[in-house]
DNA sequence: CGAACGATGTTCT
DNA sequence: GAACATCGTTCGG
């Protein structure tokens, strides 16, 4: 089977590629190693002016630039002084935006995620977006890298249906949350989810 | 269980 | 100088 090429309907609001993100294949070969997983969680992140929690609310700078850039790439940034989060961007022309992959089930490259995360237990291998960088191998050196058929692609695995979609509060926001429930979840995965919805 | 906290460095005010 | 789209460990009930 072919990847699906992209971008995978990450040209269209943040909000509305988060659900189409769900579901994917995120691929990734680094060193002639493979490492996949479904993604199951994540936040939409809006833009300038329109989105207080995202990054690219206040303007363009250095960190967020490839948020305002072309969509379907991906957006790494450093925090907390140890760890790194990834986001596929995604926005209408001449917009900014991105999905914050926040979880996903590993289906391939398990020995080198295990590695990577120093842990035998499958279960904290991607629940949470900065495991799942780890065990993807993201950093800073990944932002703006393009997701296309590549060695580092999505690839449609599994049809998820507006039911088994649940809608809550995104993580981690404190001052900026205003409350909005950008943060989407296939509910059938749940033992592999950051947290319950 | 859940809550509290320290780690650790970049970004922004 | 404060905040930070987090995680792993420790401590209390």
């Amino acid at each position: 089977m072919t990847p699906v090429p992209l971008p995978l309907r990450c040209d269209v609001h943040p909000l509305e590629a988060a659900r189409h993100l769900l579901g994917c294949d995120l691929v990734h070969v680094r060193d002639g190693r493979r490492v996949a997983a479904v993604i199951v969680e994540v936040e939409a992140y809006g833009g300038e002016g329109e989105d207080p929690a995202s990054h690219a609310y206040r303007r363009r700078t250095a960190r967020n630039a490839v948020m305002f850039g072309a969509p379907g790439r991906l957006y790494v940034y450093f925090t907390y002084g140890m760890h790194h989060c990834v986001n596929v961007t995604a926005h209408r022309t001449g917009e900014a935006g991105a999905v914050l992959v926040r979880a996903a089930v590993p289906t391939d490259g398990l020995a080198l995620m295990r590695r990577r995360r120093r842990t035998a237990d499958d279960r904290l291998l991607c629940s949470g977006p900065a495991r799942l960088a780890e065990a993807f191998g993201f950093t800073v050196r990944d932002d703006g890298r393009r997701l296309d058929a590549g060695r580092l692609h999505l690839q449609r695995v599994r049809h998820v249906p507006d039911a088994e979609i649940t809608w809550s509060g995104r993580v981690g926001l404190s001052g900026a949350d205003d409350g909005r429930r950008w943060r989407c979840c296939d509910v059938t995965a749940a033992r592999w989810l950051s947290r319950p919805p």
